[in-house]
DNA sequence: TCAAAAGTGTTCGCTCTACACCCATGT
DNA sequence: ACATGGGTGTAGAGCGAACACTTTTGA
């Protein structure tokens, strides 16, 4: 009996299932992609990884790294596979940011998508130039992209300066070792505005999460600066909220 | 030749967006939905908006307000479009919070999902109750819900503890005239602590965004207090950043 | 008169801010 | 020797945190 029992319940949840899955063929649905904000910081500018625009129609016009999702995988997988096909680099900070899904934004058919905002550090990594190009640009001097993507690039960079003030994501964009005036020079690019040195480094020394590496600079026309590497094991452990580095 | 020029331009822009239909087309595509966490506040508890289910794989289990994107409308449209539906309100707070993209989290096949989180004065609405049963529901009694939806609702509400102390949404949460007290019940709830009453009053006081109606709460057993309301015009006019309430 | 919440100020400690001088290195 | 940025400390202001008593109303 407790197996008819069993039994019955299955095959009803068998049923159930059919049934819904016939419901989901009914559905309207749409193409989704990801599109992916990498920023990188070198030469005290913060830069945005673009590639020409594949789409005849935007010809000569530069855009984000997008690609459709594929069927098998979910958002974060598509946003991981975006980047490692592009950059070659899988250990990469990345967060999803915001939806688009404006009837016109691409000009074949509506075409939603889900952005994504990476930061890596800009030479851990080779990029996959195949077919199209692909380059570091300057945030501050893009103007125009295809499709939405400028709008979605403004709102990716909103994101960051908000985020960097309350996590510390900016040692992503660094090297692995760094001195306090780099660090210093992100920030500032970042939040587009001038720091007190003193202060920050203050700052910086009282959240404790700096290793100085022994090692000092070269190469530069001044006295070389000391090393340091952010303790991303001390980070994962304390569970201090950063809400507001307040500079 | 000036005409010439224009028409052959034309024509391949006609082109152009021709080829990229056909593209478009041959994409895969998803069904997207839209699910709204309406929040209100009753009874000195946060409350949550929830359906009955209408899948019958989940019969019996509540649901957060979805419905299927339509193909004319963008996100936001959709969002206000299910609010409106089911609330009758359309002044309604709303923001975007994340999307939702699991393979398995609908039964009956992929469907993609952007949640948006509402906040609504429970009191100046009637609910649409037709075919499915609509119910406030204590946001700390909900345990289970259908789908992936109570995680979408933990994400909501964290998103919503951390907004609310950077901006002042709170009111859209509160009748037009309240008390200090019921603001701070509020703010208790959502953030799940105590708070000190003098700070919290200094605090909203030094803010000066609450105007004084004049009036005082009736039916207390206790001494009553001074009612005030939101100053919506002067909040939206000072663009200064709430950043950190820091209770 | 009692219960229950309204209303109100002050002190302390911490953190942010502003600010200037000497040091080490390369040219 | 000079130019360039590295490295450091302190005093003042402002803000958040802690904390207790009197007042008003309804029961």
């Amino acid at each position: 009996m407790k197996k008819t029992n069993t039994n019955q319940h299955l095959k009803s949840k068998e049923e159930l299932l059919k049934n819904a899955q016939a419901l989901v063929e009914t559905y309207d649905s749409v193409p989704v992609s990801v599109d992916c904000v990498i920023f990188g910081f070198d030469e005290n500018e913060l830069k945005v990884l673009l590639i020409r625009a594949d789409l005849e129609y935007f010809k000569g016009m530069w855009s984000l790294l997008g690609e459709l999702m594929l069927p098998h995988e979910n958002l974060d997988e598509a946003a991981y596979r975006i980047l490692k096909e592009r950059t070659g680099m899988d250990d990469v900070y990345l967060d999803q940011v915001k939806t688009f899904g404006g009837i016109h934004r691409h000009p074949g058919g509506r075409v939603l998508t889900v952005a994504y905002c990476s930061l890596l550090n800009i030479n851990h990594h080779q990029l996959k130039i195949t077919d199209h190009e692909l380059h570091w640009h300057s945030f501050q001097s893009i103007t125009e992209l295809s499709f939405d993507h400028k709008e979605i690039l403004d709102e990716c960079y909103k994101w960051l300066q908000k985020r960097i003030q309350e996590h510390p994501l900016g040692f992503n964009l660094l090297p692995d070792k760094f001195s306090l005036r780099e660090l210093q020079n992100l920030y500032e690019a970042i939040l587009n505005t001038k720091l007190d040195r003193r202060n920050f480094r203050k700052k910086f020394a009282s959240m404790d999460l700096l290793i100085d590496v022994g090692e000092m600079e070269a190469d530069v026309p001044h006295r070389p600066g000391k090393l340091y590497k952010f303790d991303f094991d001390k980070y994962e452990k304390s569970n201090r909220k950063w809400i507001g580095i307040d500079f």
